[in-house]
DNA sequence: TCTCCAAGAGAAAACGTTTTCTGACCGAAA
DNA sequence: TTTCGGTCAGAAAACGTTTTCTCTTGGAGA
């Protein structure tokens, strides 16, 4: 009959016992090294397949200084963006043998520090998904937390890789294609006041004016979620705009169906255009004209740059800036 | 200067020795015990301060035996049901100063087994979703993952609590409610064969031809994506049925689409139903009738149930069965 | 036969905590 | 003055592994 330890479960000492041998060669056996004896390695196998023995992660951690996890920092995992961020990186992870451990901060920067450095501890590396916190506290803790991996945000810290996407030149490429469709008012339904992701796409616009000073671009407050998009009614028709740049694909579609509600076609009398490319884009009608971000290939992405500082490879280029992708659709059309 | 240990990071044992005491009293104080000396105990909080030491929690884990996180196993982490169950367990459990481990089993049911105890192993307790197993292997295996919580599916192993969507009941309102319409010819746009929810619904069906054995209810075989339902367009208008029952939201937003496509008119020509109510389904045009299961919640009463077990409270009816709750809305109409 | 070397297994240290046990010290009661 | 009890800090064990070090044994070469 097994032998339980003071916690109940099975632990290398029982097959030490069961087997005959010590803790060490129970080890050895269980972890492929050749320098023991067939016939004890056949007897300490044989012992812990009959106690149903599991090493416990936990000692092996201690033991090793590795947890083989990494986590991801996510502002709000309500959000598709980063959901298929942490798709793409547990998927790319999982493959590797890695774990994720998820730290959500619900939006809350002043607790994103402390929850990374309590996440960082837990794991052998971290992914920062578009912090919320300020560069000075970043560029602050970033060293603490190395192995670190950005995305959609950059630090004068050094040794730490970032992969964002150029929203600027994403929304840029929208916009000049409006034009190009005869638009000559445009809005641009903004994202959350700090979010890093709407400053770039606010400095991509500035570009856009710059090129473009006989076009009229509007700027309306908004948020990231559908919600802000239905509401933005009133003051999209009140621009008087015929071309909308929604922040990304939700508001987008909240736009549309408030249009639609308003008997508001779209895009005869408006085009709309999201961001993104989320895979809800291409079924809503009018299906919607967006810009396509490979989000969960940057998420898989991630775990590369990751894996490479975990294993102290120094590897060509780390970083990487993402070019978004026009995806033409039906919501979009001549002014 | 701060000494580093081995690992490079600092550890009590530098505490110990900069505060001029011992690991046990450095222990004490990063605790609160109130056995310490408050001048000793300042000495030492001072120490820690300066040397920005913060305790390993791996070591922490081995002592106490326990590890602060949790464990999820879901079988396809882009399915926006289980996205949302995490989203509530992750929440619930953060509250409480847990922390969520994922675990993807990709849909390959044969690994599902290694993979829990894997993750279970790692943390104190799991909530294993919707698991795609047979009945047989995971009473078998259910006692070693306790404390275990289950979802969307049961287990005749003692002692797990179980939280199960009334997906029958859900889809036998669905087809009453079209029945009223006056829809006599449904058909029924199945999910993946193996899943446990699909068998479900299954059940409801059977109840609902049993009641009205004069409908003519067609079966079609299916999935539980959008391009199930977009695929299915073909099948659907063969099958000569006025109201459609797809198996989710995401079904029938892709049969929707398609059947937008060929110009058939919803609801007008035919009546669509989902389920779930994502968040989508307010949105899609026509919005889409659908059965809503309140699926964030069961994800934060998993975390509630699978505390409890934690903590080894007997709490009172373990376990629950949620009823959907129709959403009458513009995809369905009269016949 | 003696020495040397290699192979292989056990003892013990290490990982970083918590906690029990032990012991020193001090004040109060006898 | 002695003893008892209580407080508080340090020593050491414990958690479950891995790994280094040490020791034994057997075989080969001189």
């Amino acid at each position: 009959m097994a032998r339980k330890s003071a916690t109940g479960r099975i632990g290398i000492a029982d097959v030490a016992v069961k087997a005959g041998v010590s803790h060490a060669t129970v080890s050895r056996v269980m972890n492929g090294n050749f320098t023991v004896d067939p016939d004890i390695a056949a007897r300490v196998r044989a012992a812990a397949v009959e106690l149903k023995y599991q090493p416990n992660p936990v000692g092996r951690s201690l033991a090793l200084g590795k947890t083989d996890t990494i986590g991801i920092v996510v502002p709000d995992l309500a959000n598709p963006t980063f959901q298929a961020i942490l798709r793409g990186l547990n998927r790319a992870a999982a493959e590797d043998g890695y774990r994720v451990l998820i730290a959500d901060s619900f939006e809350v920067s002043s607790e994103e520090a402390i929850l990374a450095g309590e996440a960082r501890r837990r794991c052998d590396g971290l992914v920062l998904c578009a912090p919320r916190m300020s560069d000075a506290e970043l560029e602050e803790i970033a060293p603490s937390l190395h192995p670190l991996v950005l995305i959609n945000r950059t630090t004068a810290a050094a040794g730490i890789p970032s992969l964002v996407v150029d929203y600027g030149r994403g929304v840029r490429d929208l916009a000049e294609y409006l034009v190009g469709l005869g638009h000559r008012r445009l809005a641009f339904l903004a994202g959350p006041a700090g979010s890093a992701s709407n400053g770039l796409r606010l400095e991509g616009l500035e570009a856009f004016k710059a090129r473009h000073p006989q076009v009229d671009v509007t700027m309306l407050d908004g948020g990231s979620d559908f919600d802000t998009g239905h509401g933005a009614v009133d003051s999209v028709l009140a621009s008087g705009a015929t071309g909308i740049l929604a922040f990304n694909d939700l508001v987008a579609m909240g736009l549309m169906s408030g249009l639609h509600e308003r008997g508001v076609d779209v895009p005869r009398d408006i085009s709309v255009t999201g961001f993104d490319d989320i895979p809800f884009a291409r079924y809503t009608t009018p299906t919607l004209t967006t810009a396509a971000v490979p989000i969960a290939e940057l998420g898989g992405q991630a775990w590369r740059e990751l894996r490479a500082l975990i294993r102290k490879e120094d590897h060509d280029a780390p970083g990487g800036r993402y070019q978004p992708c026009l995806k033409i659709r039906a919501s979009s059309g001549p002014a």
